[in-house]
DNA sequence: AATGAATGAGTCTTCATTCAT
DNA sequence: AATGAATGAAGACTCATTCAT
């Protein structure tokens, strides 16, 4: 197989991606998959043990790829002021850049993760407990004035994770420029959290 | 019927209502709605045309019951910036107080809104639109910098709803008190629209 | 309806008996069935929740008959020896009457009865308890030397349901007379459990 | 292959009788017994040209094995009433040290059979033309009063896989001694078709 | 000798909806 | 105002089997 050709395995995963972020999870179809792919739907089987097990790698992957896009842009960054802000940014870049891949993290419903593994939602905080420890580091400095870092960090990816929603799921008034959104989203959302700087 | 007893076609959205919030989309049938309810499957249609019609039901009452709260909410305050406030906590108010109700509004994708008829949809924005015209006299009265009004609304809305969801998802984590939660975030998300005042 | 149309439900349950008895559990399917009759699949479920219940309802219905059937054979003889024989005559009439329903009872593994519910098992008893009660009283007067009528009436069941099912499964010679072979059978079954009296 | 290592040809024969056994016949499937073994479903195939010759091997080395035990056993004895016990005793004690072969003799349904080659029902009869021809002799030494051997061999043979199903099915209550549920039971077919020698 | 990939036909079951009453 | 009977389409999944390697 060369480097075009995507293995049956990919196929299904990308495909079932572009399901579950055009018609819903609902619309989520073994068969679907399968003809959209021009496979029976038979051979899905051959790759996942069921539809829980090929939804569950699909949003591990997620999280894996969101998470480690977050680590390597704060990395980059030094100084805590910068690296705060690169996660924010890196959050919500990778949540336009690879828009099916984020929705898949939040496709499910907290009543059917019931059956998704435990273990695997530890995986799915590094990238908030990074932002936690950021912010805490940001307080020390005296960046920002917080009592409840945990709070905030929750708040802080709430918050974004409500304007990508709004942008992913086409809320969003038609007249209103995408990017400008998200680029005043983010700046009131990072001031929010501030210790505003006057210069007297 | 009297004051006790629900009329057939409440008891239908009511239950219709919890069975999306609590199992979703994908798990909300005419059959199982009539069973819980003690009524034959067919005597659903004697009250919506079909699954499509019930469930926009649902969505119009519920975003009429939201505005008509926003609206009630603002009028009782004077000031712009109470006013402001007003809006954004009735908001949060009724999302927490009435989370199925508020959730109907977000349950259908944009991809299943198609046949959400269009004229409706203007209904929606009226709290909207009452945050727009506020935050537009709040400008003029110096209380916010902003260039872009409307933007300015949609991102507060997208920002709140951000942290509703999160609550209502259960995708907070278990530590953290919920009204705080709630209550810090409004907080820093007003912070992050209003002039700072800094006493020199 | 008149006396010639058989309900759906009764139809369904003769056609699955049917099926049962010509190409065994393996071979029931709810699709087979409906066909069979004529009707869609999906009308089966509007009598009979799921494939389950449909079989055991069938092996209720045939424990039932078979249970009466006894009882009421027993019921019309006075002397011990007649009852005895009666009940020993019933079950093998009815067997070879009732073929299709006689082969229910026994169509389930155990492994597979585990899903079946466990009070229905007592009915299941009532034919072997009378045959037990009167075996108890052949011993008091004397008709049969037994130490544990229990096992007795196990036993001879045992045997007559052996007799009985290499007829019903075709397992039998092709030269041998039906008739005479259960006729021969029973004799000896009967004899193996009596005392010979031996006029001196 | 040492003493050990059982060949796969014979793995898939034990596995296969061990699910039929235990699970029946509908959940006889190749992907099973070679998810079990631990090789591919493929794998059976070099083996065996399909499901049927597979069952087909079952029963007929199980046919065999059961036709030698028997012939064995008798061949040891010298008097008729000797052999005539033997071979029932033989019987029974193949049927419950090596229950899960004795069962899949019976396994298949007559219908099913249509597709088992018929010269391999005649190797199934030897055992049991073995016990006429004993029967034959006990009629011409006076120990039994028969008119048909042949049908009394069939009928002694029913008696005893009656006795033999109910307590491998599990069909005996629990209270009742296995052992000795068999015990009584072979006595009481014994004496069902000898003659009683009255000592005057 | 053994396997991985693949499939068409089949399994039970649920769904929204219709129709006659 | 309400229902029982019925259905075609679709759901997830399992099966025996084939084929190329």
């Amino acid at each position: 197989m060369n480097g075009e050709e995507l293995s049956l395995r990919e196929k299904i995963l990308d495909t079932s991606r572009h399901f579950l972020f055009t018609k819903g999870y609902s619309s989520l179809s073994m068969r679907k998959i399968a003809k959209e792919i021009g496979v029976s739907a038979t051979s899905i089987y051959l790759y996942f043990e069921n539809k829980d097990h090929l939804v569950h790698t699909l949003i591990e992957e997620s999280v894996e790829e969101l998470s480690r896009a977050i680590e390597q842009s704060a990395a980059q960054k030094i100084s805590t002021i910068d690296k705060f802000e690169a996660i924010i940014r890196a959050y919500v870049e990778f949540a336009m850049s690879y828009s099916e891949k984020y929705q898949v993290i939040y496709v499910m419903l907290s009543s059917e993760m019931s059956r998704y593994p435990k273990e695997k939602f530890r995986k799915a905080r590094r990238g908030y407990a990074l932002l936690e420890s950021v912010i805490k580091k940001g307080i020390e400095e005296g960046l920002m004035e917080l009592d409840e870092p945990q709070i905030a960090a929750y708040s802080i990816w709430a918050q974004l994770h409500g304007v990508i929603s709004v942008v992913l799921n086409q809320r969003l008034d038609s007249k209103i420029d995408r990017n400008k959104f998200i680029e005043e989203s983010i700046e009131h959302i990072v001031q929010g959290f501030l210790v505003r700087i006057t210069t007297a």
